[in-house]
DNA sequence: GTCTATAATTTGATAGAC
DNA sequence: GTCTATCAAATTATAGAC
């Protein structure tokens, strides 16, 4: 892994336990065995930093996904695959969806990392309507806004509680 | 109202715009027109400060909801009542929920405003099994769990993709 | 690419006067 | 209750050498 990937994961990290502030050029610089100052040499400014980290994780998380009439062609049930990914987030790395982190303090952010976030949520909702539409072709945008905010919501909620039981019990109707 | 709810009303404003590390000492006091140093007076530590704004904006969620039975014995459905709370946060405050954005943070908040957060979910949750069994009294667990995260993951997404719409479709299905 | 050095600002917190 | 004065630490960022 590149230096510049280095410092994109320590940040990952860090934003999707405390949020965008929860970072700094020194502690990712430690972090990866460089000074603070050659963390600019790869991102000018912060924000620079935080809008490639939204758009690489966004960008991962729709690969990971796949198309939905490819995951329905191979037996699979899309909304079922796109829930397991979520609670993967969570029970696996233990943390929240970084983009439902940034989402809720956007108010606060950089235009640049804002409009990434932008993103990972439009992007996501056209994945989920679509995926909804090869099950039951009717109002499929209420059930992406319903799947989504569902799944942020329970992941929110879970580490809030600190029980990951929380989020089966709270997704445990979607389909 | 007194100096001390002064800056936790201004308290309030920041956290729920941008998380707990959006507020400063220094602008709680310029806000209320007093000195920083003076802001200890009133809260030793700033996380005395986030703990007594979790307690109170918990409190007053709680109170200004009441109780379930006696909402449906005037006529209302208690869990009706629940969304239009969390709506009018959104649409009239323009900001998240402040329980919200802390327990998405939670990892890395001090403790006692960890425990804070955590009494604002287990007291909605309490709240919502009550509603729910009202209305029909099978599997009022999940159904609270479902409730809670879908209205708060409303909330985060409709921030973050800058549409109060949003929170209405994706809630349109909640009796 | 990485460093040293440093600037300018902000932060949480304390001591002690009034 | 509120202030001045101050501290130690952390932050983003830049200039310029190697």
């Amino acid at each position: 892994m590149s230096k510049k990937q280095e410092l994109l994961k320590a940040a990952e990290d860090k934003v999707r336990s405390g949020g965008y502030s929860n970072f700094s050029f020194r502690e990712l610089a430690k972090e990866v065995g460089i000074k603070s100052a050659s963390v600019h040499y790869y991102f000018p400014t912060k924000a620079d930093l935080g809008a490639e980290l939204a758009r690489q994780y966004t960008d991962n998380f729709m690969n990971l996904l796949g198309a939905p009439a490819k995951l329905k062609k191979t037996g699979k049930n899309p909304i079922k695959v796109y829930v397991t990914q979520f609670r993967r987030a969570l029970l696996e790395d233990k943390k929240m969806c970084l983009c439902g982190l940034l989402g809720a303090e956007t108010d606060c952010l950089p235009e640049k990392v804002k409009d990434e976030t932008k993103r990972f949520f439009k992007l996501n909702l056209e994945w989920l309507q679509v995926a909804h539409k090869l099950n039951d072709p009717i109002d499929v945008e209420q059930k992406a806004a319903n799947t989504l905010s569902l799944l942020e919501g329970a992941m929110m909620v879970s580490k809030a509680v600190g029980d990951n039981h929380f989020f089966d019990q709270a997704t445990s109707w979607l389909e």
